[in-house]
RNA sequence: GGCCCGUUGGUCAAGGGGUUAAGACGUCUCUCUUUCACGGAGAAAUCAGGGGUUCGAUUCCCCUACGGGCUACCA
């Protein structure tokens, strides 16, 4: 069966945004297609539809596309194992139920919601272990196992609801390998009689998850740990349908851990700690509440799939942090992904943009600096000049707006004056330089950044001056604070004009005790 | 509670019977720049605990502790 080609599949399910760990899943499904030159599906799981929310399909899509994960078949591309949603695969499962039916591997059941609540609580009154529907407690309920074979062909006839249950075997040993874990086992005798196929006529996920499987020739099913529990139901499953030389390989993904306490990644954490857990941006459809997507807090996909790459998955020897999804690709084995949770740090989360705006090439920057600029409807000024700010803010920069927020007073006036620096430095005497200093700018033929360097230099030289009592005031006077580029970048920045004028304003609005 | 999975610095982690136990983020110090950032040089900080096996365990086995997941007509 290894010679099988590859096909792999994310399959979510719709009923919210997909946070970093299914992305991850996605990431690592979509690596490992590539690598062997497989097939990577995406299927949608939505055979419950009370938790169906609106838009959540799209957005899983809408994410991955953003990610630059691309899918071989799936929503809109059928290459002739689809549907690719549950929903409308609805008739194909019957069949498979009615099989296990027959062949005595499952049965229906009738105990209501109300039925099923008494008999946990009476079995967990008396101390039995494992309060469920299993090998133990079926023959107590209400089902074809205990029931005349007529009666049950009654109720069914009578349109009473019911569910088609497996029938687990008693005591054996159900065993697998795992690709990440190595040999799981588990006893039967610790498994319950899962329902299969709902009462509303929807199977429920482990059916339909293991006959579209089958159906979709999927080898190896790559997913999150959540999912380990449950593998030994499909295992059976494939079992009993006689399907265990196609049975796919299993590999159980580690949970993302929250940064801190206890407990997997969850939306609240970002909101309490400030840091993004979706993709994109998200709009609850019931309450209207937006999350933060790591795309609107300014991240590229390029560094946000490269964080949440190594978020489990580390090459191995390879002594290397940043990759292309093309690298990652090279170098992605199931075998280097972690077995133990991650937690996410947001910091390095950031430090992988960081690193990869520093290497960001200024024309990438400088479309993204206009296209704030526009939206922000502030005028762009001209290429040079952009070019100019995205060079000296670069390596400011964690995000791409910050090239705005950091470099605000290129575009604007000041807003306020960081008064640290002029409570210590602006005196009389500094007045007087600032005037002198002003009229020989105000001189220079050229303004390029190294033509202003030189003059400054030269004025606070030839005046005797140290570089203290000049540079600091200056940088205030031109940009309002006391952080940023050096300060003759600033100057050409701004231009020999803008420069001049900022000098004045800034001598008007401190005029020293009158 | 039961079942299953896990445990190398604060975090991500490499390694794997004999090592000074990598690297990165973060933190701190110094340096560059009279700013911030970047860059450069350093520092502190790790094999959860206890038993085995072994000449020798961080590495293999067992137990305990801790963490996590599952325990629905949810996926």
């Amino acid at each position: 069966m290894s010679e099988r080609p590859v096909r792999v599949r994310y399959a979510p399910s719709p009923t919210g945004p997909q946070h970093l760990g299914g992305v991850r899943t996605a990431l690592y499904n979509y690596l490992f297609a590539r690598k062997y030159n497989g097939t990577f599906i995406i299927r949608i799981e939505d055979t419950d539809q009370t938790r169906f929310v609106p838009g959540a399909e799209e957005y899983m899509l809408d994410a991955l596309n953003w990610c630059g994960i691309t899918y071989d078949e799936g929503p809109g591309k059928d290459r002739g194992y689809g549907p690719y949603k549950q929903s409308e695969r609805k008739q194909m499962y019957r069949q498979y139920a009615d099989q296990l039916l027959m062949s005595g591997h499952a049965y229906y059941a009738f105990d209501t919601a109300n039925e099923l609540e008494a008999m946990r609580e009476r079995f967990k009154a008396s101390g039995v272990a494992a309060a469920a529907y299993n090998t133990l407690t079926r023959e107590y309920m209400k089902n074809s196992l205990v029931m005349p074979q007529d009666e049950v062909k009654a109720r069914i006839e009578n349109g009473e609801p019911y569910v088609i249950r497996i029938k687990m075997p008693r005591r054996e040993e159900i065993k697998f390998h795992d690709l990440i874990r190595g040999w799981v086992s588990f006893n039967s005798s610790q498994l319950d009689d899962k329902v299969l196929f709902k009462s509303d006529g929807m199977p429920t996920y482990h059916l339909a998850n293991v006959v579209d499987d089958y159906l979709m020739k999927i080898t190896h099913v790559i997913r999150g740990e959540e999912w380990l529990p449950s593998a030994p139901l499909h295992v059976t499953l494939y079992n009993y349908f006689g399907w265990e030389d196609v049975m796919p390989q299993f590999a159980h993904l580690p949970l993302i851990l929250r940064p801190d306490g206890n407990g997997k990644l969850s939306k609240r954490d970002g909101d309490r700690l400030g840091f993004p857990v979706f993709p994109l941006n998200w709009k609850d459809p019931s309450t209207g509440e937006m999350s933060i997507g790591f795309r609107e807090r300014g991240f590229f996909p390029e560094p946000f799939v490269n964080m949440i790459a190594l978020l489990g998955w580390h090459p191995g020897h390879v002594q290397q942090e940043i990759f292309t999804l093309d690298e990652m690709i090279h170098l992605f084995t199931i075998e280097h992904i972690g077995k133990s949770g991650a937690r996410f740090d947001y910091e390095k989360a950031k430090w992988f943009n960081q690193e990869y705006i520093k290497k960001l090439t200024n024309s990438v920057l400088i479309e993204a600096l206009k296209k704030i600029l526009l939206e922000k409807g502030i005028p762009v000024p001209e290429q040079v000049v952009l070019q100019m700010i995205c060079q000296s803010l670069k390596e400011r920069c964690t995000f791409v707006n910050e090239l705005y927020e950091q470099g605000y007073y290129f575009f604007e006036d000041i807003r306020d004056y960081d008064t640290s620096i002029i409570s210590k430095k602006w005196n009389g005497k500094a007045k007087d330089h600032f005037a002198q200093l002003s009229k020989e700018l105000a001189s220079l033929k050229s303004f390029l950044v190294k033509d202003v360097e030189i003059a400054i230099h030269d004025f606070i030289k030839n005046n005797g001056l140290q570089n203290g009592e000049i540079l600091p005031l200056l940088r205030i006077m031109l940009s309002g604070t006391k952080n940023g580029p050096a300060v003759y970048e600033i100057a050409a920045i701004l231009g020999q004009e803008r420069t001049i004028e900022r000098m004045r304003i800034f001598q008007e609005k401190f005029p020293l005790n009158g």
